[in-house]
DNA sequence: GCCGTTTTCGGCCCGACTGTTTTCAGTCG
């Protein structure tokens, strides 16, 4: 069982409970450990399985272990299907609805019987709703637009599609002045593979025009909120904007507390309570003696910092901690104890190992590409088109690569100070055998491998598959190996803690491959591959030129994975990769030869 | 339900906005 399904039934559990008027820490607590469990690097039945204590989990106590071994052993929580029973199933399809928690959910149950989206949409319609203690009828109307707009909007964005939308709004904020900084915070600053939303933070001493501003963006289709420095509106697109504008002197502290993630919050929060300190989006204060915490202003106390970010790390004794890291995975004891990781940057990237030209669904020129590559100060690239089971991308046969290379050494003496070396994207075929012979795959540079078809096999089926490529010595690098695309297909199933540790005795590299709808491998995956000690790729797959900027993405998601320069293939300089490669023939020779 | 060299009991991050409320609860991030 993976780790989301389990977290997914702890949080059901939660609002289950939340909804019955449990205590809300006891929920709180059911939320954190599926939390936990969603940040895992690790499948939790294996750690079981290995005899790990998951007590060492945070937020993992003597009974939430109990409950997540019952999950794994039966599938479900006893728990769970007894307050089933008290509550009706459909209850908790209220809480997706916008404006309604716990607490009115609840009361539209017991006061109304109503425990479906379609019992509330026929409540609505009477006059019912309304005369509840609480509800109004703007409560009426709001929650009947809320039913409205429940799937109509994409969940969640793109990284890409979010930068897009972003952009030109932040340069229309700008120029209305009365900014003095400005900065997008969220999970688009942790730079996440998708966002929900966006976070903007503005530091201003006049707030009044921003906010009025921010609300007459032309792209804004409705104004959900809008207070005197906080606001929120819905672009046309869907994308979901909040604006939060403080003085200067609170910046840093906000920008921290607005790009979260929460849990990293409240982990540096308790760390500030731990020395008598009060971390909020206004600053970092120390607080007043003999005063209780709900009596004392936002801005009372001795202000220790918050114009700076750092302000916010230095009070609590930790480094500081980039934005990517921030998921309270580890990276505040890493911090505390200075072993943050030196986090990979995009100018350490030395080339870009897979890509594709005309001569299959690439847009480009060999020559094209190498002179892209090499414009973006790469010492090399890797032609690596299709071969021949890939149909639609019109994939190359034996005969087609023997005269690609032709054309590839013609493009070494056109263009100079770039070594271009020769390749291909080989498919992994179902029966785990690749789609062109050793004496072609022998005669190339860079054998990136990859599964295309007959996705829907069974994991085990996959594993084997993909293991039995990997055991052949000619394969360079394994290519988007979840197959995923963001937001359109779900990973295939496969084992990846077994694919790394193979990759791992074999030497292969394992790609992220850095298109924005791929992003493959995620972030955890890529902690995980670091932790086995697997060797990464960060590749753009690029079919044009433009494409070649994807590379941007990729950084950004192996810096969420906590990848260094070290761990990354193609940070290698030229001298050593090309040495790197020669090895690899050598024992593709040694192979063949027993 | 979790957690702890100040605690094994009593805390648990902190604040804005809205609507309905005559002083605050609910929701959200």
């Amino acid at each position: 069982m993976e780790n989301v399904e389990i977290a997914h039934i702890l949080g059901k559990y939660a609002d289950l409970l939340e909804i019955q008027g449990e205590g809300l820490f006891r929920v709180l607590a059911y939320r954190k450990a599926a939390r936990t469990l969603e940040s895992l690097s690790q499948q939790v039945a294996q750690l079981l399985a290995e005899g790990k204590d998951l007590e060492e989990l945070p937020g993992i106590g003597k009974s939430m272990a109990g409950h997540i071994q019952e999950i794994i052993k039966t599938g479900t929580l006893k728990g769970l299907k007894k307050l089933r029973k008290e509550i009706p199933t459909t209850l908790d399809e209220l809480l997706e609805i916008e404006g309604l928690g716990p607490k009115r959910t609840k009361q539209l149950y017991e006061q109304l019987g109503i425990s479906s989206i379609k019992e509330l949409e026929r409540a609505l319609d009477s006059d019912k709703v309304d005369s509840l203690r609480g509800f109004g009828q703007k409560s009426v109307e709001k929650i009947r637009q809320a039913i409205q707009n429940l799937g109509k909007r994409p969940k969640r964005f793109k990284l890409l599609d979010a930068d897009q939308l972003v952009r030109p709004l932040i340069e229309y904020l700008r120029k209305g002045g009365n900014i003095e900084q400005l900065e997008v915070a969220g999970s688009y600053r942790r730079r996440m593979e998708t966002v929900g939303d966006i976070d903007i933070l503005a530091a201003s001493d006049n707030p009044q025009p921003v906010m009025q501003r921010f609300q007459s963006y032309p792209e804004v289709e409705r104004v959900v909120a809008a207070g005197a420095t906080r606001g929120t509106v819905i672009l046309r697109s869907g994308l979901q904007v909040d604006l939060r504008i403080l003085p200067r002197r609170s910046y840093g502290s906000a920008l921290h507390y607005f790009t979260g993630s929460k849990a990293h919050n409240v982990a540096v929060r308790k760390l500030g309570v731990e020395r008598g300190l009060r971390v909020s989006e206004y600053g970092v204060f120390r607080v007043p003696e003999g005063k209780r915490a709900e009596d004392v202003g936002v801005e009372e106390g001795e202000r220790i910092g918050g114009a700076k970010e750092e302000d916010v790390f230095r009070a609590v004794n930790m480094d500081s901690v980039p934005p990517e890291l921030r998921e309270d995975r580890g990276e505040i004891q890493a911090a505390q104890k200075h072993k943050l990781p030196d986090l990979i940057v995009l100018e350490d990237i030395r080339g870009d190992l897979h890509m594709h030209s005309k001569w299959t669904d690439g847009n480009g020129t060999i020559i094209e590409m190498a002179r892209a590559c090499k414009e973006r100060g790469y010492q090399y690239c890797a032609i690596t088109d299709h071969s021949k089971a890939v149909r639609v991308a019109g994939g190359l046969s034996a005969e087609d690569f023997k005269r690609q290379r032709e054309e590839i050494e013609d493009a070494r003496t056109k263009v100079l100070g770039i070594t271009i070396f020769t390749g291909c994207e080989v498919d992994i075929l179902p029966d785990g055998s690749l789609d062109l012979p050793d004496d072609v795959l022998e005669q190339l540079d860079v054998v990136v491998a990859a599964v295309h078809a007959k996705m829907d096999m069974t994991q085990s089926e996959m594993t084997k598959r993909v293991l039995k490529a990997l055991a052949h010595p000619a394969i360079t690098i394994l290519a988007h190996p979840t197959g995923r695309l963001i937001n359109h297909r779900e990973p295939f199933a496969i084992d990846l803690e077994e694919i790394f540790h193979a990759a791992k005795r074999t030497q292969v590299v394992v790609e992220l491959d850095a298109q924005p709808d791929r992003l493959d491998l995620n972030d955890l995956h890529l902690f995980r591959a670091r932790e086995i000690g697997v060797k990464i790729a960060i590749n753009t797959d690029a079919h044009s030129t433009g494409q070649l900027r994807f590379m941007r993405y990729g950084i950004d998601q192996a810096r969420r994975g906590w990848l260094e320069k070290r761990h990354v293939l193609n940070a290698m300089a030229q001298p050593q990769l090309e040495m790197w490669l020669k090895q690899r023939r050598q024992r593709f020779d040694k192979a063949a030869a027993l």
